[in-house]
DNA sequence: AGGTATTACCTACGGTGTAGAATATAGGCC
DNA sequence: GGCCTATATTCTACACCGTAGGTAATACCT
């Protein structure tokens, strides 16, 4: 017999273990992150967890799922133009990414299937039916504008040594040996404000951009620049 | 006591144990990767690969960094513009995406300080100081870029369910409800071509545009589109 | 009140990464 | 040859992990 506690009320649910979860993967980042020590961190047996969540898969889409709704959430109300409304969207998910750099990994590198995902999605491509842009295009943009999301947010924001109990710090360069990589070197200075906000504007501008041009991106290139060096898309096309 | 094999050479490198590593991963996923079924892969104590690969995260360095020197391998001479350089390696880089699908998120998740990863970058970032382009834009270009591949690659490539043993299928989808989202229904049928090469070779050349426009970047935007909104980023560009 | 479903807990099993110690071989030196 | 040392390999052990299965206590419905 001894004192058993078992049938009280813990008051676990979804929403307060995701939350809990996605706190301490802030804190102690993915790598350390599991069942047992996010039950410790509730004051709860591990396996409490699983009458809400099936198992650590369905536990880290819920984290995905609690920052993802954290986006939808921060945007007060949707413009109604495709491009502002992607503008908002990256602009979220770009604060969110910087809130949470060491859940972001779990975003870029899993297939999101929550149901504030897909609102997203529907809610962007809607727009740009409505804008009259070609299905092939809309079939695109998400994967576009999310795949640049992802990778290069990935690369600015979460570059996530491991496990250690730091408040997640921002890449840090390895110092470049110019001896052996002398444009590197050169360069490294420059990328002091590596992912920063106008840097990031810009890119966005010109993948929605790339995007707004849609089956013929490729003709981007050529409408700003001078007509000697670039060419057509696919056929023959001369760097510098 | 009792027969001991313990001095025994058993022919490990790190070469070796990387080579069996990514053959491990890409029949088995990362899942259920680990050091003791690829000693147990290798006919070897757990342990023994400890001499030559610090833990688990070198090993995982290791895999990465062998796939990386692939992609180095596979082209035979580099060219001289930039953006053909850029081209080649962003070939490359998918060519081994689709050959190692449930290894190439560890590229994209780890910071890649490998050898073979700088001399990429100084080879790329080489080719377009000798174009003249602006240091700043230089800087940014492999963000862009491998953010851009990265990413896109992500989401096309390696949609990983887990540690199961299969040929690694691409991305399945789980049927969208045309009730709650009508526009993404209706897209779906169009995402057949997912990933496909034209969409990639589309969407680089696009990603190239952009990064030729340099700090100007936005300015793509306004040549199809009206020139109110975009304002300059940092400071002065000389895009004009 | 009684019955049932839900929630929480306990125990246990097979798996993991890896520190530490023991041991057999390879290679250099005499 | 004989010896010594460095290195590669293995063995043992520990703490931890995810979770299947079983048990008890509470909440809810009737």
């Amino acid at each position: 017999m001894a004192k058993r506690t078992q049938g009280k009320p813990a008051g676990l649910s979804r929403q307060r273990i995701a939350a809990a979860a996605v706190d301490l993967v802030d804190r102690q980042g993915l790598e350390s992150f599991g069942v047992r020590r996010l039950a410790s961190e509730l004051g709860v047996d591990p396996m409490s967890i699983y009458n809400h969540i099936k198992g650590k898969a369905a536990l880290l889409d819920a984290v995905s799922e609690a920052v993802l709704t954290e986006v939808s959430a921060t945007a007060a109300q949707w413009p109604d133009g495709w491009m502002d409304i992607a503008r908002t969207m990256a602009r979220g998910y770009r604060d969110m990414a910087i809130r949470h750099p060491r859940i972001f990994p779990l975003l870029a590198t899993r297939a999101q299937t929550s149901v504030v995902a897909f609102e997203a999605l529907e809610r962007l491509t809607a727009a740009m039916r409505r804008a009259g842009i070609a299905d092939q295009t809309i079939a695109d943009a998400p994967l576009v504008l999310f795949g640049f999301l992802n990778g290069y947010l990935l690369a600015t924001v979460s570059a996530d040594p491991g496990g250690t109990d730091e408040p997640a710090t921002g890449a840090t360069q390895p110092a470049i040996d110019p001896a052996l990589y002398p444009a590197l070197a050169a360069l490294a200075p420059l990328q002091a404000g590596f992912g920063g906000e106008a840097e990031f504007e810009r890119m966005l501008e010109t993948v929605l951009a790339g995007i707004a041009e849609g089956a013929a991106g490729a003709q981007a290139a050529r409408s700003g620049r001078r007509p000697a060096t670039a060419a057509g898309p696919t056929s023959d096309h001369s760097g510098g």
